[in-house]
DNA sequence: GCATGATGGTCTCAATTCGCAACTCATCGG
DNA sequence: CCGATGAGTTGCGAATTGAGACCATCATGC
């Protein structure tokens, strides 16, 4: 039973004060964020989810069963009547950016030039524009031209 | 050696044709991203990471070693004279959004309402505001109004 | 009312990976 | 030359992963 008003672990977090460590807490392993593109893409049952990623099943059960925890995935017991489903949460859906920066990034860096590789299409079969980060005043922004404002320890007083 | 033009894995792929997979190859473990995450930061140095990440060092040694010969991280040997150094390639630079992304879910599902985070900021101190996947046509893009084009078989002629 | 087959797991066990601590090796400062 | 610091490497026990066999539940056929 999760001890705060969230779905969150009352476990260690790696890093407690950076969102991007707890993030990576969550979904930050080999197969999570491949589970949650397989949902994006329909997938409902467990069979599906094993068939598409290839995951070791024990692994799957696990993975199902943090991802649910997490409150990244929910279980519906299907409307026909049939088995389990997995359907993402709005949490889950949120993660959207997350797959969309991962795949734009693998597009261009992970495979070599002119090699093939699948595709983001919208509704009308338009590609996805590559997601770009910009400023408050619409500037856009690169790495080193952020910083990160601390604010878990205590005042410096 | 690589056999390929880039600094890929000769390895084989979890997902050979979809983007998304072979990111998380390269980095989709616990801690390749808060590397990056730190190098992006000013981290430069081993001991830098070590004392940044928690990592233990065996780890540090082997995920310092993987970004590098994955072209997400280059080795210079400081301008001082002094040790080396890692510096993000423009690949790793590239992986901004990806953090970006994981940080603003983060805060957005990582924390209790309320929960004190560290927070990114511009140049000029403001929030860099939440990034948000349109369509070609400028109009918001959601988790579901989004389908994969496979192109992985051989090439049509 | 029992065999059959699909679905959704669990169990076992080997292999890999991780984390800690201790050790090495080079360099720097004095 | 001596100790301190940086950058790892090595050894080893613990945790995680993966492959595959095994098990329970439900629907169907008969």
């Amino acid at each position: 039973m999760p001890s705060t008003s969230t779905g969150l672990p009352n476990a260690v977090w790696t890093d407690p004060d950076c969102p991007v460590a707890r993030t990576l807490d969550l979904v930050g392993d080999r197969w999570s964020l491949l589970v949650v593109r397989d949902a994006m893409d329909g997938a409902r049952s467990f069979t599906e989810f094993q068939r598409r990623t290839g995951i070791a099943r024990n692994i799957l059960t696990d993975r199902l069963r943090k991802l649910t925890d997490h409150g990244i995935l929910t279980q519906r017991t299907a409307p026909s009547g049939r088995r389990r489903q997995y359907v993402l949460t709005d949490a889950g859906r949120a993660l959207f950016p997350v797959l969309l920066t991962l795949r734009q990034w693998g597009e261009r860096h992970a495979f070599a030039p002119g090699e093939p590789h699948s595709t983001l299409v919208d509704q009308h079969g338009a590609r996805v524009p590559e997601l770009k980060p910009t400023g408050a005043d619409g500037v856009p922004l690169d790495a080193d031209a952020i910083h990160v404002r601390k604010t878990g320890g205590p005042p410096p007083g």
